[in-house]
RNA sequence: GGCGGGAUGUCCGAGUGGUUAAAGGAGACGGGCUGUAAACCCGUUGGCUCUGCCUACGCAGGUUCGAAUCCUGCUCCCGCCA
């Protein structure tokens, strides 16, 4: 069997810090001299529907403490949700509705269950309302074991402190709900990005109010989004969903910044191409590896194609949505069929079209043809810049 | 509870009675270049029945020929004092 040191040190390969020193390999060796398997905790709040490539960052690293035989407790915050995390933020977060935060929930467990090892001897998933929900003495018991010092060194709170930008009281419990968490399942390591190392430092703290033993803390690196420069997230647009269409991941990975690459390649655990290719071919071959994860190989081939005749050759993609419309006095009004059609609106739709970035069938469409005849629209591709398409028939 | 400061378009941020749909920047989008990269250049960026009209500067009223700019009340945020 592997030595406790060498186990640690290929686990922390890939991994921001791991705090404290030898806090991993010290658990590894009092687990095996137990013979017991280590908790490993990863919290997620289900604040939007869809797991993205940086999510998967952590997942992945969870799956390799499954792969050496311990076992993963996910929280879903569906509790924490209600309070939203406010690590990195500069402002505070909307609420989500209760309905939101229990459809989003489902589909980060299905999601989730994508990357980790589902067999129940080592995947344990947890509902953090199962325990937050708690009495208000509890909960007072919970607050006295930090100090408003302590949680104003974090660095999102003393800028927005100084900044004078509120901070709620609500916020300032987030820490210690996520802390709780770890009391209650008993971590012996927890998972997170960086921007999560005040949290779940100080998730040790309470665990020792709680006179429990402290975890270990592993963060991992944060993923960029396909900006090549912010944290991949939903709201800012720069993710990259799971669940996207192949053609999808393969054209947005193809969007990445060439200086992001060489993180993506490490964070996201694929072995790096031969020395000597060209940037273009190292982003190809990114492009196809993240595909192949997520659907397959025969996938990652087509969407390489595709995006070969669509953006290199200029062809039409294979598949374009349809879209109805209604020509009933024989000419329609572009503008208005291109808001419905693309969901912008007509004055948009109208500055496209006068700066030239409207194609009907292949050719740009002047700005003196705003009105065009129903039958020379139906049957064609409307293209609006380089990657929206769609192809428009008559309703008759 | 008292005193003072603040709330502007997607975001940041100018603007203190009249060419202000609102400077500047960021972001986004369109065009050029290209490897759908970056950088760079040009343009656009409230809505609409578009040589014009409507709506907009926290909310509601008021003064004025005319207000984001002045007055009153309200809401929220920040600070100091108690």
């Amino acid at each position: 069997m592997e030595s406790a040191a060498s186990k640690s040190a290929q686990l922390s390969a890939n991994a921001a810090e791991v705090l404290p020193g030898g806090a991993l390999q010290a658990k590894l060796e009092l687990a095996a001299k137990e013979g017991r398997q280590l908790r490993v905790k990863l919290g997620l709040d289900p604040t939007a529907p869809d797991i993205h490539l940086g999510h998967t960052v952590v997942l992945t690293k969870l799956r390799q403490f499954q792969d050496d035989g311990h076992r993963v407790v996910l929280i879903v915050g569906d509790y924490t949700a209600r309070v939203g995390d406010p690590s990195g933020r500069s402002e505070t977060r909307p609420v989500l509705s209760p309905e939101e935060i229990a459809a989003n929930a489902k589909s980060y467990e299905a999601q989730a269950g994508r990357i980790l090892d589902q067999d129940p001897d080592r995947y344990e998933l947890r509902f953090n309302s199962e325990w937050l929900d708690m009495p208000m003495t509890d909960l007072l018991a919970l607050v006295r074991t930090t100090t408003v010092a302590q949680l104003l060194e974090r660095e999102d709170f003393a800028t927005r402190f100084k900044g004078g930008s509120p901070i709620s009281v609500l916020e300032l419990l987030y820490p210690l709900m996520q802390g709780y968490d770890s009391v209650a399942i008993e971590s012996d390591v927890e998972i997170g990005g960086t921007d999560q190392t005040f949290n779940i430092l100080l998730g040790r703290d309470i665990q020792r109010h709680y006179g429990m033993p402290e975890q270990a803390v592993m963060t991992m690196p944060i993923l960029v989004g396909i900006d090549g420069a912010e944290k991949m997230s939903k709201t800012k647009g720069n993710e990259i969903a799971i669940e996207a269409s192949a053609d999808e991941m393969f054209g947005r990975t193809m969007r990445l910044p060439d200086q992001a690459m060489a993180s993506w390649f490490e964070l996201l655990a694929i072995a790096p191409p031969p020395e000597g290719s060209g940037p273009r071919d190292q982003k190809v071959a990114l492009a196809k590896a993240i595909v192949e994860r997520f659907h397959d190989a025969s996938a990652a081939e087509r969407a390489e194609a595709q995006f070969v005749s669509q953006f290199v050759d200029h062809e039409l993609p294979d598949e374009i949505d349809s879209v109805a419309f209604d020509g009933n006095d024989g000419s329609v009004h572009l503008p208005m069929v291109l808001a419905d059609a693309f969901g912008i609106s007509r004055s948009e739709a109208r500055r496209l079209v006068e700066q030239g970035g409207v194609k009907l069938d292949g050719n740009v469409v002047d700005s003196s043809e705003l009105d065009i005849s129903a039958e020379r629209l139906s049957g064609s591709v409307v293209q609006i810049g380089r990657r929206r398409f769609k192809r428009f028939e008559l309703n008759r």
